[in-house]
DNA sequence: GTACATGCAAATGATTTGCACAAGA
DNA sequence: TCTTGTGCAAATCATTTGCATGTAC
């Protein structure tokens, strides 16, 4: 047993790039055991820095290259919270929303059902079909 | 009368610069007329060549300076919708949320009470406060 | 008159891209 | 081998800022 989760590991990752036809270098392989590792949401200079402590010839070019593809596969999900650059974190399946620290910057992730319902019903009333959405809770600890 | 809302009009907006000790300048007299008069929610780049037309001497610098004043009063709100550049809407006093027309970029407000008491259960839930929050439907119109 | 505002150009920060070389399949 | 990937430096995009000059109050 690990405590890597079910989806969005190592393996899934490079599945993910090997049924598009792509390689796995050397430098992916670190990003992956990285992305795949962790579970907070790092964003491309941090990948870059932990990348290159096991390998110090990653260079962000390719971080930033990696998330692409992994986006486009729809391995993992790009944010970009207020004012920050984007961060990432491996696709888990089920959809959820993030509620962000506004003094450490942690993300917690959150779902719920009842929220999601409601804005379907909102878009179709304005006449819409939702082809995605975003809902961020920015907030501070409770005293 | 005048189709101008009751709120986020150039009055609101010039009165939240004098207040501040701000002064009203030809280019900031511009600005304010074309913010308080559209109904859409501009970027900076549309704002600066509309306020062109008006008085070709504005400046880019000076569409982003005002905006930033204007924001630090609370008198406009400031939205980074997926992809594009920041885009700016007079602050009209009562928060909504905003459906995004994929293939037009048309920005739809709406509001939903239960939604927000259902954010705020979620926070407190979690152990957290909310201090602001963004919902944000992306989507198309449904034929 | 004096503090605040402006235009311009240069600086910044995040991210992307062109190119010559390197290396998976 | 042949295509895809990489590092590096330069380019791009949105936005900010330093500085000398202009102007609202």
């Amino acid at each position: 047993m690990t405590d890597r989760r079910d989806n969005g590991g190592t393996d899934d990752l490079e599945a993910a790039l090997r049924g598009a036809g792509l390689r796995i270098t050397r430098q992916r392989r670190v990003i992956l055991a990285i992305l795949a590792g962790g579970d907070d949401h790092p964003d491309a200079l941090a990948l870059f820095r932990r990348a290159a402590r096991q390998d110090p010839s990653i260079s962000l070019s390719t971080v930033y290259r990696t998330m692409k593809v992994l986006e486009e596969r729809g391995a993992i999900q790009r944010h970009t919270f207020e004012g920050g650059p984007a961060r990432f974190e491996p696709a888990d399946g089920v959809h959820h929303d993030h509620l962000i620290d506004l003094d450490s910057g942690e993300v917690i992730e959150f779902r719920s059902e009842r929220i999601e319902k409601l804005q379907d019903e909102i878009a179709r009333e304005l006449g819409y079909e939702i082809v995605s959405h975003r809902l961020e809770l920015y907030g501070r600890r409770r005293k």
